[in-house]
DNA sequence: CGTATAAATGCAATTTTGTTGCAGAAAGCG
DNA sequence: CGCTTTCTGCAACAAAATTGCATTTATACG
């Protein structure tokens, strides 16, 4: 038709990309908007749309909770550094730093630290129990350097789609 | 009612936390759906949630993309490090980082760096000119250090809600 | 080059979900 | 206590999403 389509494959054309871009923005924008913004129905959209869900090119449809309105207010970065690199103890630490739900975010990275956090606690004392729990609770952590956080200058999940 | 409710001011009680919980999760959950969960009418639900917006509680409901299928599959982090401490030259390099789409988010923070950066890009070069234009492109930059992320271990932006 | 096949589209009907008006119940306050 | 405010549920309503179906478009292939 207009524009290029796509076929068995997973390819994403331009539609698409211009749909997940209103959607990283607001996912309650209604479909029949955002056909008439790309000059498609709105069957077509929601087509779409259900086709990168199940594709995984969506993965979760979620509302963003400002943390200051919840009383979690602390925001902290931390670089751990681990002691021995087996794989084993490596997976069981992902596992440890995933489980809490106070870790927002984890990364396991390369240079001088190997793993880091995004951390979300209400008070301090709330980050050295949990310090005490994820890190000097295991003994594969070398060391770690924390970083608390002044200002939320920006913070999203949105994925450059050019 | 069976609940403590909450009267003038924005106090949040427990259904109100297990509404955020559950879009916080998933935000396409009928209001219905929730409604049976924790006892409550959707209309009741509905106003809540509409609450909870205005209020800036919820911030946005937003569709969680996969970099990685739409190639855009390097994270990384960068320790930003600032050379004055003029409040001005802060705001002008806080705009900066935030004007652009790479950065995903931007923390101001205590510490050895001034502000952290988690970027996406799909290729190194890219992740190059960036720091050329966000970098070397301010000469109020003292050093940035970089952590090319590896795997993407944990990634969300929930907020803990005991 | 035309024909067969597969894919995507639009329209209209249907279903599901979200929204609103209104009367009644619960909680705070003088 | 009784008044006021705030929620709530129900039922009606509006809006949005979803589905079936015929048609158009594109790719593959003879």
């Amino acid at each position: 038709m207009t524009e290029k389509p796509k076929h068995g494959s997973a390819e994403l054309d331009r539609l698409d990309l211009k749909i997940l871009d209103v959607l990283q923005r607001d996912n309650k924008t209604p479909q029949r908007t955002i056909a008439e913004m790309i000059h498609l129905s709105a069957p077509a959209v929601q087509r779409r749309i259900k086709r990168m869900e199940e594709f995984g090119v969506i993965q979760a449809n979620v509302a963003l909770v400002d943390p200051a309105k919840v009383d979690q207010s602390i925001t902290l970065f931390v670089e751990v550094e681990m002691e021995s690199e087996r794989a084993e103890l490596y997976e069981a630490a992902k596992r440890s730093f995933s489980a809490a739900p106070e870790v927002q975010q984890c990364y396991y990275v390369t240079g001088e630290a190997d793993f880091i956090l995004i951390i979300i606690v209400r008070t301090m004392p709330d980050y050295e129990a949990l310090t005490r729990k994820l890190f000097f609770g295991n003994n594969n952590v070398k060391r770690f350097r924390t970083f608390v956080s002044m200002e939320r200058v920006k913070v999203g999940l949105s994925v450059p789609l050019e």
